[in-house]
DNA sequence: CGGGTGCTTGACAGCTCTCAACTAGAGTGG
DNA sequence: CCACTCTAGTTGAGAGCTGTCAAGCACCCG
């Protein structure tokens, strides 16, 4: 009995386009792990020695200047595939936001295995396209929204990955959800300072467009406005 | 015979997996396509109809905002791949920047061929991964790199990019290139405003860092000035 | 030579950052 | 249970960078 059996991403990840057996054969490879909130599981610019489905939990992608200023350039929900396969190093640290359980594979193990495997590829291949799709689109954001817009974009684009991520079937966007950054965090993600997000929060909490039960809970009031609001 | 034998980008494009047989049956799903400059060669949003590899030319993905603001989100050069097989919709335009020569397929054509030759798809997720990497140290540049940081940050990228694309062996970066961009889309590569690229443009010359020939010359004359100014 | 476009330069405003002080909340130990 | 500490977050004042608006310049083309 292979843990995949069990696995709650098993027909959500890249895995899902394997049969039986081949899922068998993967299972030798891999292992569970878990990572406790903020814990490292890559880092940047390392010899790129692992890849991973992500099971349960958020997990960073971050690149960082010499000088200590970090940029987030990717989230990691579950049945995410994170790592960089097919390359020697990896252009981003991986880091757990919240508790997380991962599935690990050794970089050479899962290239391997891909190659033998072109529907594992072309399930990855997918993914990697999608994901290039979201992070051009936060191109834009980066590039050209004023802190406001980018603020509302963030809350609309939480409620959403959030609310995939439950089992239920997706009833739409999340109307209350629990971020899994800290303000600093956040402002990692949009290219803004602590305090900017901040008083943009504030903002938006005295204007009755969200609550703010607690530092890490959201809950969207009026959503049209927000959606107006991300330009 | 089959144009692709004549390919100057056959060795280096997605098609450098295939033998001859496989070869001549994409070949047969293809054609050339020139596309002058300023010419759209796939609208943002639309019903992603084809795909495409670069043979000569570079190109531009933009993504624009209801009211007008764009950003370029990526650039082609020869044998890069452009278009979004696999998916709806297109979440770029693509434009010519220079006069360009394109292989152009229909995505639903392209899509099913793929899937018959996975060293096709191989080739398009190592190509995808790779950009990928360069979309997201990019995120870096527009989320936290000040102008005089984004302005030395891309002339060293296009000394290096517009260097690969000759035919001679790379002899490393170019000290001397022509950019295939307007100081509009500088700025709309680089998070900015005209009249702030501009400005940088001339501070780097009065500084003997580069010379500027033309509007669209540059000369690099001090690049230990340049990688240090790029943060 | 004149017109047009693209680029440069200047003056100024405004947004976001910086620096600093303060507050709230969580965890700890008495 | 309460005082204490520590961290995360908030708020304020001011500076600086980049954007905005406007004018002028330079190059390309007929």
């Amino acid at each position: 009995m292979s843990s995949c059996d069990t696995c709650v991403v098993r027909n959500r990840a890249i895995c899902s386009g394997l049969n039986d057996g081949e899922i068998g054969a993967l299972n030798t490879l891999g292992r569970r792990r878990n990572v406790v909130a903020g814990e490292p599981l890559i880092w940047e610019d390392d010899d790129s020695l692992l890849v991973a489905n992500v099971i349960e939990g958020v997990l960073k992608l971050t690149t960082s200047t010499e000088d200590g200023r970090e940029q987030i350039v990717g989230v990691a929900y579950p049945s995410d595939f994170i790592g960089r396969p097919f390359g020697q190093t990896s252009s981003a640290s991986v880091v757990a936001l919240t508790d997380a359980r991962v599935c690990v594979f050794s970089r050479n193990d899962f290239d391997r295995f891909a190659r033998e495997h072109p529907g594992l590829e072309h399930k990855l291949l997918e993914r990697t396209l999608a994901e290039l799709d979201r992070t051009r689109s936060w191109m834009m954001l980066l590039g050209r929204k004023n802190a406001s817009e980018k603020i509302a974009t963030f809350l609309l684009e939480m409620s959403e990955r959030l609310a995939e991520s439950g089992c239920a079937p997706v009833l739409g966007p999340a109307k209350r959800f629990t971020l899994p950054f800290s303000r600093q965090q956040v402002a990692d993600v949009l290219g803004l300072t602590i305090e900017t997000v901040s008083r943009q929060f504030t903002k938006l909490k005295n204007d009755g467009v969200v609550e703010l039960p607690t530092r890490r809970d959201v809950e969207i009031v009026d959503r049209p406005a927000l959606v107006a609001m991300a330009g």
